[in-house]
DNA sequence: TCTTACATGTGTGTTTTACACATAGAGCAG
DNA sequence: CTGCTCTATGTGTAAAACACACATGTAAGA
């Protein structure tokens, strides 16, 4: 029953403190696909240049993507040309883009607010 | 069934994006703390200096402050000595000021990712 | 043939956050 | 002195977000 090192609890120099960004991926999927269209393989290989450290998780990687497309976020189709196996192939809609600008307002705001934070911690540290 | 304003899932126009990060409210209360001791009450309404817009429920920081102390991380004792109800008056501990470093040092980390992020977005906006 | 890389997925548990409600002291308006 | 509001601390539980484990199949190369 102890909790992990990613757990919530963290005792001061025993557990990894990770800061992240709640739903980071989702952005970030958007903002990949913008770029460039790609299939759900390629976009985990290519998430890490926006993610950094934190690995997305393969299984709820395909999940979002199909939750995405269920909102009209991005559009989908089976690429097998291409070879190897059959892939399926994601493009961003203007739905998806318009929420991508959302996104980032909102990561701007979420920096405002992380700013002061730090800036008051340096205040009497 | 429908997906309140603050579900995971938003129509472009219709819901709200809101970027957090995870689990604030922790060093949020840590470094209100280390600025001066304070009840939950107090704190919760301290609270909006550092979270902004996002208010946080009641009934979770209570459970939070005692997980904090079960760690270590802050003291509390009760206080009856004011006027009006019995308040749990809590105090950062040493632990707790090490954690807030971390803590610190986790969302510089989380602020540069961000960074970048944006900075690809506006790339080729 | 076996292993590895590519590729897409499901099932389920844990952690984090949200929502709803309970309890009680103290001050004040009527 | 009754009801109302503000202060103050909590519990119960559901939903959302995330982690971990595993299943399935193609294709290429040792």
């Amino acid at each position: 029953m102890r909790p992990g090192p990613r757990s919530r609890r963290h005792h001061a120099g025993r557990w990894r403190v990770f800061a992240r960004v709640e739903r980071f991926t989702e952005p970030a999927l958007l903002l990949l696909l913008r770029e460039r269209p790609g299939h759900g393989y390629d976009l985990l290989e290519r998430l890490p240049e926006l993610t950094g450290e934190q690995r997305v998780e393969m299984g709820n990687l395909y999940r979002l993507l199909r939750a995405l497309e269920e909102e009209g976020l991005v559009t989908s189709e089976w690429d097998e040309s291409s070879p190897g196996p059959a892939k399926r192939r994601y493009a961003i809609t203007e739905q998806g883009a318009q929420l991508l600008d959302q996104w980032a307002e909102a990561l701007r705001r979420s920096q405002e607010r992380t700013d002061r934070f730090l800036a008051r911690y340096d205040e009497r540290r």
